[in-house]
DNA sequence: GCTCCTATGTTGACAGTGTTAACTTATGGG
DNA sequence: CCCATAAGTTAACACTGTCAACATAGGAGC
């Protein structure tokens, strides 16, 4: 079916292939739905190959999205890192990164929050869940050293802050924020309202 | 198949019974999926039946959520009726009310989330949405007009509180918010939180 | 250098899905 | 009363995820 003679009959690297291509079609969007067989199709390999590599096609899709959260922890910390100092400043910044990383890659985002919510099994896609948590903790720690936020128990403040972040990024994804309903800069009410709420 | 004697060829109204069907599996397991075939067996109808009363699965999603949007805002409403004066109980109230019918209609709320964002196509259903948004809007162009409320585009902070209320739902639903990460109460962390970001 | 184990890939099958076409049945308006 | 037509059935198609049986080759051990 694939012409042999240029590939040899092992892939060498088809797990990450795999990865890869699954990622790119869930990129290419319209329906966030990906089929493992379209997905063999593309990488060039057997339908089947696939199973050599992952037990099911939910352990492919826990793999992706702990990248995901893998991501996305990455888009915020850099973003905090060039931040410009103040708190307020880091905060927006920080905020902004996430509803962005969410907004250009919706499918990830969407897969990211969809895998298997009973499923405890996946210590490690809790783990790189916890990480994004973690930054915002951070951050909302040195407000109040610093004096700037109420001095209330951070991780209330967390999950709210967590909520809004992810709730505006749903709901932008999803085209329900239609500007004449919502004002011309939705994204910046709600990251102003939170930190009003959190502020001294 | 179906034991004919008992029942009439036509079913008289099967449009509505597959709706309630169709209902009744979301609610029942953690997998928020269905299939058509399933409902029409549990209709006891052959599987090409629904086809007569939806042109397409989509179709039966799309209407399944507007009746969830629809059922959203009631209960928002009558909690806000219920709600005990003063603006800050009713302001709980509907938020309380909004995530609680989340968590307790898990399968349905995700549906209602999920129905084709680029699908403009459905007026209804954007007209639903909207009506919870306008509940949110009334609240707040009160507390505004009372004083209590920072005078501010009401819009932005309609968007925030919307925003805020459905990642809470969101994230409490996936088991995403673990008590010894997140505190005893982050529904009431993040409604005071935004609460206080709201008012003078 | 040869052999053989085993990881990796292929083929073919199975059950189940959404969807459509062709056919049947009753029901209600002329 | 008749028959157009809405409503339901059966059979098929092209898919899907998954599995078992088979094929290949790459490298470890001698």
């Amino acid at each position: 079916m694939q012409d042999t003679t240029n590939r040899p009959y092992h892939h060498g690297d088809l797990r990450r292939e795999i990865i890869e291509t699954a990622m790119a079609m869930l990129h290419e969007d319209k329906g966030w739905q990906f089929t493992l067989r379209e997905v063999a199709r593309r990488a060039g390999v057997s339908h089947a190959a696939p199973y050599k590599h992952f037990p099911d096609k939910a352990a492919l899709l826990a793999e992706m999205a702990m990248l995901g959260f893998e991501r996305l922890h990455k888009a915020m910390t850099t973003a905090k890192a060039k931040g410009p100092g103040p708190l307020r400043g880091e905060f927006f910044a920080v905020g902004r990164a996430y509803v962005r990383f969410g907004t250009s890659n919706p499918g990830l985002y969407r897969l990211m929050f969809s895998a298997e919510a009973g499923k405890a099994v996946n210590v490690h896609l809790s783990e790189s869940a916890l990480a994004v948590f973690g930054v915002v903790t951070e951050l909302l720690e040195r407000g109040q050293a610093e004096g700037v936020l109420r001095k209330r128990d951070v991780r209330g403040r967390a999950a709210a802050c967590w909520a809004q972040m992810h709730g505006i990024t749903m709901l932008t994804m999803e085209g329900l924020f239609q500007l004449e309903k919502v004002g011309p800069d939705p994204l910046d009410a709600a990251l102003t309202t939170l930190l009003e709420g959190l502020e001294n």
